[in-house]
DNA sequence: TGGGACATACCGACTGGTTAGTCTGCCCCT
DNA sequence: AGGGGCAGACTAACCAGTCGGTATGTCCCA
């Protein structure tokens, strides 16, 4: 299989299940290797998980992975590209819409937070491996995450413009202040635990905004 | 040498430089192992570091570094003891001053941050390779930080119970809500950026004050 | 004061095990 | 009959940890 045809097949592999897969019938074999090799690197970080373990768990064989995927790395990038095309779109679902920007900001920051909590395996892996990334690939992925880090920051700066937002903390910080506790989350959330996801968004973009008070 | 011995050692790697180590002579051995694996856990993680990188960069082999410690695992967990100790030694300090709540949570913030930051290579290591622990040792680290974790959440909930911050928002979720934006400093800061330790810390400080205003 | 007994500090070759990635070939669908 | 979709044995590299060995003290008793 030429390498342009992986790029393809990799795309597919984020397709919704049950398309063209009749019946009872098991997931595609690459949406199952990613979805595996996702929760093995989750739980046990990239290093630790050897490819062998993957391909065992997914019931196939190394054969069948660097059928679909030309490294190890591409799974690991296939995670990142996922992530960051969800929350891109996202953001700029909220940022683009028609309300006064503490609205806004409240919506996309507690957005992130929901999304984020409900793709926990994908946010550990993004934020606890982006080190283990060639430098070309890294280096895309920053680029990704500037632009989502700028649109970002343009809401707060257009609060702070309009003095509705206090302008006095630098609007650059208060991105990482909130994606900090955005990163944060993998830490500590469980499942089981006492919050919703969307009640911790709630109380998270309610901290956000409070600090921004004028 | 005996295990009880290496212990001893260990403690000792912390010491100051120069003590009994007369003129222009190089570091101890094992200060100077324990500072070299240091820096490469932090620039290419724990797994991407090999014993044979660290004993080379070290000028020495790996006679002498077993001879110090006990495995590889055990460097590592010499940096968490030492960015744990630091930390907690440093809230109880902030916690138990003769002042009004607020200012000396506004202290105790302001100063994690600002340690965080003079210490960024142990602390990143800390936050991103914790998972890479056995068990037991993961579990005294866990229960250490639990330690720190409720002082400082007491200090928040003495504030909620007299009524100078807002309580309307859960004590441990703001812990770890300013938790999440130092822990994230690893990810941005830069030593060349415009701000200095001080002037996150103080930002850092006064967003979290703020968000904590009823 | 000299010398044996023992400890410390370190060297570096070696071992057993693991790993990512490759390659040949079979099977089945079209 | 030709190629996509995989199986599984294989390779070359690497890695943590071990172990026998050496050099440099230090202590103690004759």
């Amino acid at each position: 299989m030429t390498d342009a045809r992986k790029e393809q097949v990799r795309a597919m592999a984020g397709i919704k299940e049950g398309a063209s897969n009749g019946g009872g019938a098991a997931k595609p074999v690459a949406q199952r290797l990613l979805a595996t090799a996702t929760r093995l690197f989750a739980e046990q970080g990239y290093d630790r998980t050897s490819v062998q373990e993957i391909v065992d768990a997914a019931g196939v064989t190394k054969g069948a992975l660097y059928h679909y995927f030309g490294s190890k790395e591409d799974l690991l990038h296939e995670v990142y590209g996922r992530v960051l095309r969800l929350q891109q779109e996202r953001l700029d679902r909220f940022a683009d819409a028609d309300a006064p920007v503490e609205q806004r900001l409240r919506d996309a920051a507690a957005d992130v937070v929901v999304t984020t909590i409900e793709n926990l395996d994908d946010t550990k892996i993004f934020f606890r491996s982006m080190h283990h990334l060639s430098p070309e690939k890294d280096k895309q992925v920053r680029a990704e995450r500037r632009r989502y880090h700028e649109r970002f920051r343009a809401l707060i700066e257009e609060g702070q413009h309009t003095g509705v937002f206090s302008a006095d903390v630098p609007a650059d910080l208060v991105v990482d202040y909130h994606f900090g506790s955005v990163h944060h989350l993998g830490t500590w959330y469980r499942e089981d635990g006492p919050l919703s996801p969307q009640q911790v968004a709630d109380h998270l973009a309610g901290l956000l905004l409070r600090a921004l008070r004028p």
